[in-house]
Parts: C-alpha cells; sequence; structure tokens
DNA sequence: TGGGTCATGTAACCTGTTACATGATTAG
DNA sequence: CTAATCATGTAACAGGTTACATGACCCA
C-alpha cells in the first residue's frame, strides 16, 4: 500500500477531487511513484470505504459535476501510522528493468550495447534537465499550499533525483568507455 | 513483462529446476528484481503454455521429483527481442516509497525525521557490505556458468549498485546534516 | 470542425504478495 | 529431536496496466 497513503498525504493538505490529485500526482509525486489515472479512482472509492476519505458532490452547470474527497481522522491517522514506521526491508528494494537487460546483455554485440547506452544517457541529461525546472515548482507550490516546513523534504527527494541522474549518468559513461575499449 | 524475461535470460545459461531457478534469481537478480517462489512456478507455467519452454520431469528415489526446464528457440527469439528494444520510458522510472514517505514527513517532528534518516544510514552502510561480498560471487560464476562476454555486463550491475548505495549514503548525510542545522 | 480541458469511471487482464500445504531425507 | 534442504505448488487477494466510454464546453 503505497498509491493509498499518497493520495492521503496530498488530501492533507487540502480537500481536492480526483481529477485534481491526478494532477497534483503526475506534478509532484511522479519522480518516485506513478499512477494511472484509472486506478486513483479506484483507490479513492476503496479509501472511501475503509472511511479514511469523506465525499461530497459538487454539481456544475457549465462543467461536469465532480466529487470533491476530504481526509477523515481515520485517515489522518492512518497517513500519520504510516509515515511514522519505516520499513527499510520493502521500502530499500530497487526494481530497475533496464539492470536486468544490462544483466543479460552478453549475447548482443558489442556496437548494439554501446548504442543501447547511449540512448539511455541521452534520456538520463532530459531527466536532469527537467529536474532544473521542476526546482522552481516547489517554490510556487510552498506559498500556495502549504506551511514551510514542508518545502524543505520537498526539496530533499528533489536534490535525491539529482544525484540520482547525475550516478546514472556517470554509470552510463563508465559503462560506455569500457565498452569501447574492447572494440 | 520482466521476470518472465529474466527466468529466459537465466534459462539461457543452460537447463534448470523451478526450485534452481529460484535460487539462481535470488542470489544474482535480487538486487534489481525480486520474484517470490510461488511466482516463479507461476510464471514457468506460463512460459511453458506459450511455448517459451520445455519440461521434462525428472523422478528421484531420494529426493522429490524434480521438473527440468529448456529454452526453446521461439524462448530464445522472446528474449533477443526483449534485449534489442530498450523501453527507455518504463525502463527509467523509480519507484520509492521511502522517497514518497519523505515527502511527506513534514508533519513529524524533527527528531523523529533524523532518526529515520539514520535508520536507512544503517541499512544503506549494510548494502554496502553485502555487495562487496557478491562481487567475488562474480568471479565463481564466471568461471562455471558463462563465457566471459557475459562477465563485464555483470560486473556492470554490480558497479551500478556500489555507485547506487554511495550515492544513497551521501544524501542520507547531507539531509541528517541539514536537519540538525534546524534544531 | 478538430483538438484540448474538464470530469468521471468500468472491465478485463496481468503481475506481485501472503499464507498455506506436503513430505522425505539429512546433518547437527 | 529439530532444523534445514529438496521440490512442488494452490488459493486468495492486492495492486498496477490497458483499453474503452461519455459528453459538454471552449478555442483556433
Amino acid at each position: 500500500m503505497s498509491l493509498k497513503h499518497g493520495l492521503l498525504g496530498l488530501l492533507n493538505y487540502g480537500q481536492m477531487t480526483g481529477y485534481e490529485l491526478d494532477k497534483a500526482f503526475k506534478a509532484s509525486l511522479r519522480f518516485f511513484w506513478q499512477a494511472q489515472t484509472s486506478q486513483i479512482y479506484r483507490e479513492l472509492n476503496a479509501m472511501e470505504q475503509s472511511g479514511w476519505l469523506t465525499s461530497e458532490i459538487i454539481y456544475q452547470t457549465d462543467k461536469p459535476n465532480k466529487k470533491l474527497y476530504a481526509i477523515t481522522e481515520l485517515g489522518k491517522l492512518e497517513l500519520q501510522n504510516w509515515l511514522a514506521q519505516n520499513s527499510l526491508e520493502s521500502e530499500f528494494q530497487i526494481r530497475n528493468l533496464f539492470l536486468m537487460k544490462l544483466f543479460f546483455s552478453g549475447g548482443k554485440d558489442l556496437k548494439e550495447n554501446i548504442a543501447m547506452l547511449n540512448d539511455y544517457k541521452k534520456r538520463c541529461i532530459d531527466e536532469l534537465v527537467k529536474l532544473d525546472t521542476t526546482g522552481n515548482s516547489i517554490e510556487q507550490y510552498r506559498k500556495n499550499i502549504s506551511t514551510q516546513q514542508d518545502s524543505i523534504y520537498w526539496e530533499f527527494t528533489a536534490r535525491f533525483g539529482e544525484l540520482y541522474y547525475k550516478m546514472y549518468l556517470e554509470f552510463l559513461e563508465e559503462a560506455i568507455e569500457k565498452l569501447e575499449e574492447l572494440q
């Protein structure tokens, strides 16, 4: 359970509709968790049934009606509990398909592999550029949504992204170099 | 689909039973992918039905009978196809619950958060020690199972692990320092 | 008149997790 | 006598993915 807690975390900042949550999720949490729109609606339903949320339908004439969700006391408790317990094992695990592919790449020829690593390198640089942009958006959110206390933790996660992709880039460059030596 | 391809990759080195695959998976791929024993058996079944594998029952008197799997031509093709196409988007995504928790940690008090980061730091050091040990096991596998061509890619994935956890450690130390300044 | 935004979902499927079951042999 | 190793799974559930559906309003 993780998407549920991400949604709880967002709703703890204030009431939101599924549509808004979807956008907020994709704007702020997308770097370390991904969720389909359909999954978000499904989870919101389940969370309401668990008593973590309440909803209210807002009738609109010019736009489709919407369902505004609010976190309950039970939901807040659940969020606090989740935040308090650090489950080191599960949270430390990596799942990385690129590494799995790389592990089995001995069967392919060198040139193909060098090309592959160069593709990833380009992608890596893209990600670093994107992070530069989101640095500013944290500034904006900070003023609008939340207390200053939160923003330092948001910056931490952004910093992780920066360090991560820099490390990734370093790794790719090193690997490309080693493969080129074999040619 | 990823576990299936990991299993294909292992079976491409030679015939194995589900039990052996489970152990091989946990020995070599566990760093970047995790799988339950029950899931491995289930996937092997599905893969045989797809015609990627064939199986042969080995009758034993002193031990339980076993089912030896071998990769088919179709399976090899599937593996090669998977290796050839690099799907940058999905393979680049991170899923990290620790970061999600950190993102929402503004509500907790400083001391708790510093303690949490220190727990992760300890765990990080543990992982670095573990990787040091597996460095040797690659050496052993290299001689036994496969051609020398493969081993460079195995070393790459181990190197990624090293860089990753060093980066993680650096990140945690930096974050702890910043939080301690706020006290 | 075609595409984007607003807004909600359902259905089917695939993948991953948890808990449980069986039973012989062997090493400490 | 107890725990580990060998060896196979099943069942139920939780979580994630893909494809599809609806329909009004607004802007170019």
